[in-house]
DNA sequence: TAGGCCATCTGGTCCT
DNA sequence: AGGACCAGATGGCCTA
């Protein structure tokens, strides 16, 4: 684990020092913070350990280099951009990629991929302030 | 050494 | 009241 910031420990905020009112409630005060602080070093873990699963089924750029997490979402969007492109266009994605993707599709674990199921498409509106059709699909070499 | 990336703490807001 | 989520602040590590 990564070392932490020395000056914010789990002791708690500099701003809950003890103050006029009784030591029960700062005590109660800091150990609700030290819990919450517990919580949210548990949530950022469950987040990277998403962001890992993430970069496994994404294309890397290298095997050396793992990616940032921004690269990471960047990647999974032109990636799952380019694969619909190629579902949306069997013509122009014919035998040889088409084969490839339904073995790709044959490997997947229908509860690995439920939850895109059930997502809702997102209306174009959604995009307007983003560089959805900015970034480039990547180059898959497959 | 500067800049990028990251982990952690923290206070605010919303929800149950 | 307490938990989940979020964004800002801060400091450590690494690389060019």
């Amino acid at each position: 684990m990564k070392s932490r910031r020395p000056s914010c420990s789990d002791s708690g905020s500099e701003s809950s020092e003890p103050d006029s009112k009784s030591p029960e409630k700062y005590e109660t005060a800091t150990r609700r913070r030290m819990a919450a602080n517990a919580r949210e070093r548990k949530r950022m873990q469950g987040l990277n350990t998403a962001f890992d699963r993430l970069r496994k089924v994404v294309p890397q750029w290298g095997q050396d280099k793992k990616l940032s997490k921004y690269e990471t979402l960047q990647m999974a969007l032109s990636y799952i951009m380019a694969l619909s492109r190629i579902l949306t266009d069997p013509r122009r994605h014919a035998a040889p990629h088409r084969q490839w993707l339904d073995l790709q599709l044959e490997a997947v674990e229908p509860q690995t991929f439920s939850c895109l199921l059930e997502y809702d498409q997102p209306r174009a509106q959604d995009y307007v302030h983003s560089d959805f059709y900015q970034f480039e699909a990547p180059q898959l070499h497959l």
